[in-house]
RNA sequence: GGGCGGGUGGCGAAAUUGGCAGACGCAACGGCCUUAGAAGCCGUCAGGGGUAACCCUUUGAGAGUUCAAGUCUCUCCCCGCCCACCA
């Protein structure tokens, strides 16, 4: 098999030839399969092992598919804007278009030769005008929809990088691209209101088929809590604190309140008081990261005010920290120090009072530490609730607050409004243009796409502005509304705009008039398999999925197609040989070029598909790939070693190519392609070897056509000695049950659930209690097993084992 | 601290979902072939005992449920990933 290179060069041509091979029909009648794989960012040191395990995993599942008869998408992409082009194009002084047509050039042949059966007629490229139009589309519709607001805020601002930075792009408080401190600073962004549908993105989770792991995630990145707002009254003030609270069944035990440094009230009162002001410029100083990291010692300062507790009208004081966040909740709590860890640490700190409000059931010492065992328990020192149990207390003091009107039941998230602006070049612009006298304005439709500007210079500017504020041409403009003198914004969109939508166009690449013509989306859709990585369970998934909801919301997807994606699941990682992740730096990194230049696409495919479960994280070794490699020879040498004989295969081979089918279709449809590549080598071992028959060639077509998606090269070529068609293009081995019953079968006999002998019987016996039984009892070594004692049980698990219990 | 995984030979891993633990592969060892090497082929390969047929022990530790536990339940230990002052 040293002409692999050969027969990969031969087949490449044929397919290239041969587009039908991989293309996905619009108007079929077929039941359709939507098969995907994350697109990649087209990255200039080309294909790595990880796009290579995982697209291999997808091609796989995919050619298996189609064999079976579906009518498979299958597509590939280009996420293409991004910030390592961008740089790379400031260091070499080229354009960026330019460069990603070389990364997306290479990256494609790279996945012709590792012979990935994409349908090449729909791909799609998030830099493309024609398909940014559409990215650019949604965004006027979030706009139209008052999901898109233009906010001044204090964002994430990396240094490095001149750019702000969504809060999840902030790895311990460093730019996750750069690792620079992250510091704060106020800007004027655009938001895209994605809390608007916290709710609908739960709940959508029920209509998919997600793994529990990725549905948690979600879950837990929207941080759902469910509780009440309250209204406190402030001291000689006719103003009111709010607090979100999910414990108000405490309030009889909140001693004080703590307000958010960047609270109205923290400001004002910074303005008299010069100890406050000292404080707050101290926070402000202070980095995401050292506020998180000063995880146990409390800080703080008294604000001079006081709030009135509604349920019994005591004075408490309200405290300014830095403990609290202004973005989650109202920036504003009660504390109840005696049920509440953080809230104990201050109190213990300030020397603030600590009111039991729940009985601990197991002795506990409130000068020590917080009862935070709050679901246990009964309510004391609460008047109209004492003796109830929390759950009760919660509901009881809802209603009381909303019949007081002083509060009501609420929700907050953890999940926050999406800031949406990046001030760079590389990415789609937003298209809207601020008209001083008609404010906000989105471009008219007829106008898009508002495609990037040649500019000289990518660099963004020092004052934070994106490079396409220097080009005068681009920023003047017209107001579509009044006509008058107005100018675009020049932000980009962030990186996750273009990647939100994209599976709905491979259903409709070329569609001038919508993103997808609806038919063609409600055949296609959902997503049948998502196939991504762990890294994007939270955010992309999470985007894409509103994205997604807000167009069916619209009327633009499928009324019918409430999810965008049914099934997810997310490859295993490949490290290095050294069991650490691939780096370059470490030196560790495993080309897949390399690999397959040396062993061939076939071996390295099936390689990394046998190194072990799809989903689990791997070391590569370089010597196990000879196994794979030594499989393929022999069946090579299986294959020319029988290909005269015509001969019909005797009953014992028919049951091993039987049970092979069932094995490894059953595998391929579960992801198990470790297992079904043993069950492949195993079944070789058995025909070769230990019984070394022959086998017709009706039979070797169907070993060659299991193994066709998983070595899609050398099968093509074994194939095309029998046929003259594609191996790709045939049908999937279908059972014969009749070769699955087995004449004989084996039965183990346990004493005492131990395994002391075995019995073979003819398999139309094996319903037969009775005779099962009666043959172990009889059985030579059984017999001297049991000895003197007393049978007390039998049990007969048909066609599998006797359990003999005796009674020693 | 929270969530989700995981712990099985020298190594990567299997185990029909409670029914023969270690399939398949790597490495190692022995042999054949070869002038020699490479490749290939045949064999051994969880640990211990026995000339042997066989026996005992063994799935992170311990307990439990069961005729039967890698698999279920509880307690504990360790490892990985994600999140975390979220009120």
């Amino acid at each position: 098999m040293q002409d692999f290179k050969l027969i990969e060069n031969k087949w490449q041509k044929y397919w290239e030839e041969h587009p039908e091979i991989s293309r996905a029909e619009n108007n079929s009648k077929k039941e359709k399969k939507y098969v995907l794989v994350e697109f990649p960012y087209p990255s200039g040191s080309g294909l790595h092992i990880g796009h290579t395990f995982s697209f291999t995993g997808g091609d796989v599942y995919a050619r298996f598919k189609r064999m079976q008869g579906l009518n498979v998408l299958f597509p590939m992409g280009w996420d293409a804007f991004g910030l390592p082009t961008e740089n790379y194009a400031i260091k070499m002084k080229r354009k960026p278009q330019e460069i990603t047509k070389e990364n997306t050039d290479m990256f494609k042949k790279q996945m012709k030769k590792l012979a990935f059966s994409f349908d090449w007629s729909r791909e799609v490229n998030t830099t493309d005008p024609e398909y940014y139009k559409w990215t650019q589309w949604i965004f006027i519709q979030l706009f139209k929809k008052g999901l898109a607001y233009k906010k001044e805020m204090p964002i994430n601002w990396c240094p490095s990088c001149k750019i702000g930075l969504a809060n999840e792009e902030v790895v311990d408080g460093k730019c996750e691209r750069c690792g620079s401190e992250v510091s704060r600073r106020n800007i004027s962004q655009w938001v895209v209101k994605i809390t608007e549908y916290a709710d609908k993105l739960i709940d959508g989770l029920k209509e998919t088929d997600f793994i529990e792991k990725v549905k948690q995630s979600q879950i837990n990145w929207i941080g759902k809590s469910e509780g009440a707002k309250i209204k406190f009254k402030i001291k000689n003030s006719d103003k009111y604190l709010e607090v979100f609270t999910t414990r108000p069944d405490t309030l009889f035990g909140a001693t004080f309140m703590v307000i958010a440094p960047e609270h109205e009230i923290s400001l004002e009162m910074a303005e008299k008081n010069e100890e406050i002001k000292k404080y707050l410029n101290e926070t402000r100083k202070k980095s995401d990261l050292e506020r998180t990291e000063l995880k146990k010692e409390k800080t703080g300062v008294f604000s001079g005010l006081y709030a009135i507790n509604p349920v019994n009208n005591k004075e408490i004081p309200i405290w300014i920290s830095d403990f609290v966040l202004s973005s989650y909740g109202t920036g504003a709590i009660m504390s109840v120090p005696a049920h509440d860890e953080r809230d104990f640490a201050f109190a213990k700190k300030f020397g603030l009072k600590i009111i039991p409000v729940i009985k601990p059931k197991e002795d506990h010492n409130f000068e020590k530490e917080a009862y935070i065992n709050v679901d246990n328990g009964e309510i004391i020192n609460s008047p109209p609730i004492d003796g109830m149990v929390p759950a009760e207390a919660f509901e009881k003091m809802i209603k009381w607050l909303e019949e007081k009107k002083i509060g009501e039941r609420s929700s907050s998230y953890h999940l926050r409004d999406w800031i949406f602006s990046r001030q760079h070049y590389w990415g789609e612009p937003i298209p809207m243009i601020n008209c001083p006298k008609c404010g906000w304005v989105p471009v008219p439709d007829n106008q898009l796409p508002i495609a990037l500007p040649e500019v000289e210079a990518y660099e963004p500017t020092d004052d934070g502005k994106s490079p396409l504020s220097k080009i005068e041409s681009f920023v003047k403009t017209k107001c579509p509304v009044c006509g008058g003198e107005a100018e675009r914004e020049t932000d980009v969109m962030p990186n996750w705009a273009g990647s939100d939508w994209y599976f709905l166009r491979y259903i409709d690449p070329n569609n001038n008039k919508e993103i997808a013509s609806q038919e063609l989306m409600n055949y296609w859709g959902p997503v049948d398999i998502y196939i991504g990585g762990d890294e994007h369970n939270v955010l992309h998934l999470l985007y894409s999925r509103f994205i997604y909801k807000f167009l069916w919301d619209l009327g633009v997807v499928s009324k019918e197609i409430l999810e965008p994606y049914y099934k997810r699941i997310s490859h295993g990682v490949i490290l290095g040989p050294d069991g650490q992740r691939m780096s370059k730096s470490r030196g560790n990194v495993i080309v897949p070029e390399d690999v397959s230049e040396k062993y061939g696409v076939d071996v390295l495919r099936m390689y990394l598909m046998f190194m072990g479960p799809f989903d689990s994280t791997m070391a590569w070794n370089e010597k196990t790939i000879a196994g794979v490699k030594r499989f393929l020879e022999r069946f090579n040498k299986f294959v020319l070693s029988q290909k005269d004989n015509v001969i019909d295969s005797s009953d014992e081979v028919k049951v091993i190519i039987n049970k092979l089918i069932k094995g490894v279709t059953e595998d391929l449809e579960t992801f198990k392609y470790n297992t079904a590549i043993a069950k492949m080598m195993e079944a070789l071992n058995n025909l070769t070897s230990l019984l070394n028959y022959k086998v017709a060639i009706k039979d070797i077509k169907t070993l060659i056509k299991l193994l066709a998606p998983l070595a899609p090269y050398i099968t093509e070529e074994f194939y095309s000695f029998f046929e003259k068609t594609s191996v790709h293009m045939a049908e999937w081995p279908i059972v014969d049950k009749k070769y699955l019953i087995e004449d004989e079968v084996t039965i183990m006999i346990a004493i005492n659930g131990k395994v002391r002998s075995e019995l073979k019987i003819n398999s139309t016996k094996q319903n037969d209690k009775d005779y099962v039984l009666n043959l172990a009892r009889q059985d030579k070594n059984i017999i001297k097993w049991i000895g003197t004692n007393d049978i007390v049980k039998e049990i007969y698990i048909s066609g599998r084992m006797v359990n003999l219990v005796i009674k020693l």
